[in-house]
DNA sequence: GTCTATAGGCGGATAGAC
DNA sequence: GTCTATCCGCCTATAGAC
């Protein structure tokens, strides 16, 4: 190549394949599990070059699980913060985080188990998005909740335990869905996907009609 | 020691000690995180001795994750085949359930994240309680749902659904609590422990409530 | 920027003395 | 039954050639 800037095209791309290969190889295995051989394979690439680029383990995985987070972010819980109807925002958030875990099932895994993990060095990581991002847009949605409640579209609840409701009900059936499946005796599910859709319908509809009604 | 059954209990009490120190470790650290030197230096003896009475660190950890999910089982799930009322076994199924996390923290979140790894050679270590002892006794609580709702003290539910709300509404909050706690900007919580006795209640009154109304 | 070679340590597992 | 000593392989990380 004569392109005078092609040893930075090159760089960047090995970043990017060494960055993915490792955002794979972590997911599936967790931090622990994961070599850093396992990662220069799925790269195609030698170990050297992931020291060479990221310094060290540890630290190759820190980008990882804060683009996951950031990824988790944006395709579920950044809904919570825009300017739209409460049942709307509800149902989309439920949709759209289902759809998150079907288009990459073991990334939640991954994240929920690494992150009781974590110590005060990791969150430190975050606590820029944490502040400036995260925090305001779930206020939003309290502030939402309680505008709502004064205006007596719903009943009056706590906007922070109705979060935590919401969460764990689409949650914990998603990452462990797949296990409880196969011990289920009471129903012969086919599709596990066809499954989740529907679940997560009935959810939203579930939590939409609580809100309405005085239960 | 003159007791001829001395080398027995000497036995006995080193494959508990070992037994009990990996269990202590791998919920700590997870199987890949933990080491039998780990293991060996928490339990005070060589770790020769590990292999001399469980003969690799993969069969030490399914023993250590057998009596986990059995100890579960016992201490919440059970409940669910027992013969008392609908709505008390689901208050003591939600009371137990919280009281057993509470007082080993990072045993769920171990088992939560081991069981996602499962693989089918795993799973054959329990397939005889699973045939015998679980499964039934959940089937217990799926009559039991049908029944009343028969009776009309309840409204038609699916039973399965019922059961994996429930498990969502309990198990999310206490796994991934702490840290949801610290990023609550809503409340202002001191104490842990009071705040998930609190939900525990709350969380059981709405879900009988739900069930008695039409929500 | 990318490779090979290798350091240095720790992992799980075993042999053999007591 | 319990220990010390040791094997061998894989781990993370680095040095140095190209």
């Amino acid at each position: 190549m004569d392109d005078p800037s092609s040893h930075q095209k090159n760089k960047l791309q090995t970043e990017e394949k060494i960055l993915l290969a490792a955002k794979k190889v972590f997911i599936e295995k967790g931090f622990d599990g994961a070599s850093t051989s396992d990662i220069a394979r799925a790269a195609g690439v030698n170990k050297a070059l992931l020291h060479y680029y990221f310094r060290s383990k540890e630290k190759l995985f820190q980008q990882v699980f804060r683009q996951c987070i950031i990824e988790l972010w944006e395709k579920s819980f950044s809904i919570l913060g825009q300017p739209i109807d409460l049942f709307d925002k509800i149902k989309l958030f439920i949709n759209k985080t289902t759809e998150a875990y079907l288009s990459a099932p073991r990334t939640l895994n991954f994240v929920m188990y690494e992150i009781t993990k974590w110590d005060n060095s990791m969150a430190s990581l975050f606590s820029d998005e944490l502040e400036k991002i995260f925090l305001p847009n779930v206020e939003v949605f309290y502030k939402q909740v309680e505008q709502e409640a004064r205006k007596g579209t719903i009943k009056p609840v706590d906007p922070f335990s109705l979060l935590l409701d919401i969460v764990s009900l689409i949650q914990l059936p998603l990452t462990h869905g797949l296990i409880i499946l196969n011990l289920n005796t009471y129903h012969n599910i086919k599709d596990p996907y066809t499954f989740f859709k529907e679940r997560a319908q009935h959810t939203a509809e579930s939590i939409i009609h609580c809100l309405r009604s005085d239960c």
